[in-house]
DNA sequence: GCTCCAAATCGACGCTCATCAATCTACTTT
DNA sequence: AAAGTAGATTGATGAGCGTCGATTTGGAGC
């Protein structure tokens, strides 16, 4: 019986040794994954992507009386879509008498288009 | 009374009439944003972040018991995590034996990529 | 004052998600 | 054939999500 192991690339092994060396890491970090996830997933809806569609693609501030008619849903709906994109960093919104305007914050998806690269 | 509504910047307007002209539109379509929106949502955990940034830094193939141990989870959840990933098309898996290796598809973040700008 | 309006919030509904322990499947080794 | 192993599947649980109708909030106009 010979002491070395001999952790042959089959099954041969020590019994709870795991079935290969672990060689592999995440060059991203967990915090930075979260921060990557929290975006992602505010992006994960269909209404709340485009959205922000809309708001990029308009560079200045948008009436939310103007987002409401552009989906088949309800008003609050909208409202609570927004309220996630805002909770995400993704936009900022900004009253003026009874409207309220959205905007997408600058750079908030960077990090994650350039590790999509 | 004159006839003309004067749809002025305030509230002036007729009833039942929205309070502005809808003027923005979205140049994502709902079936392009609903493609989009599932890839990102795959995209919106940590833990499935973390899997394709360890898949796509390997460009190979890579064993699931590399990877299970990388996360304080269970394996059966690492599984779940990995299904998910597949069947939002990022990426592919293929059995060798007693081992399972997965890999990232091509061009699968593309369309998000170039959309995130 | 009161009324009207845009937008946000609330409360509730059904559905989906992340997670685990237990089990099952398919393969390898003895 | 029997035992062992990697990975997937199942079933359950507790939390979260998308949606809506109803209500509330805070201005604007009469």
């Amino acid at each position: 019986m010979s002491v070395d192991l001999e952790l042959s690339p089959k099954t041969k092994r020590a019994p709870g040794e795991p079935c290969c060396e672990p060689v592999v890491y995440p060059d991203v970090q967990r915090e930075q994954a979260t921060r990557m996830a929290q975006v992602a997933k505010a992006l994960g809806d269909p209404v709340r992507l485009q959205l922000v569609d809309v708001l990029r693609k308009h560079a200045g501030k948008v009436c939310v009386c103007e987002l409401v008619p552009l989906f088949d849903i309800a008003q609050p709906t909208v409202s609570h879509h927004l309220k996630v994109l805002r909770e995400a960093g993704i936009v900022g919104s900004e009253r003026q008498g009874l409207w309220a305007y959205y905007f997408v914050i600058p750079d908030a998806l960077n990090e994650l288009a350039a590790w999509l690269g």
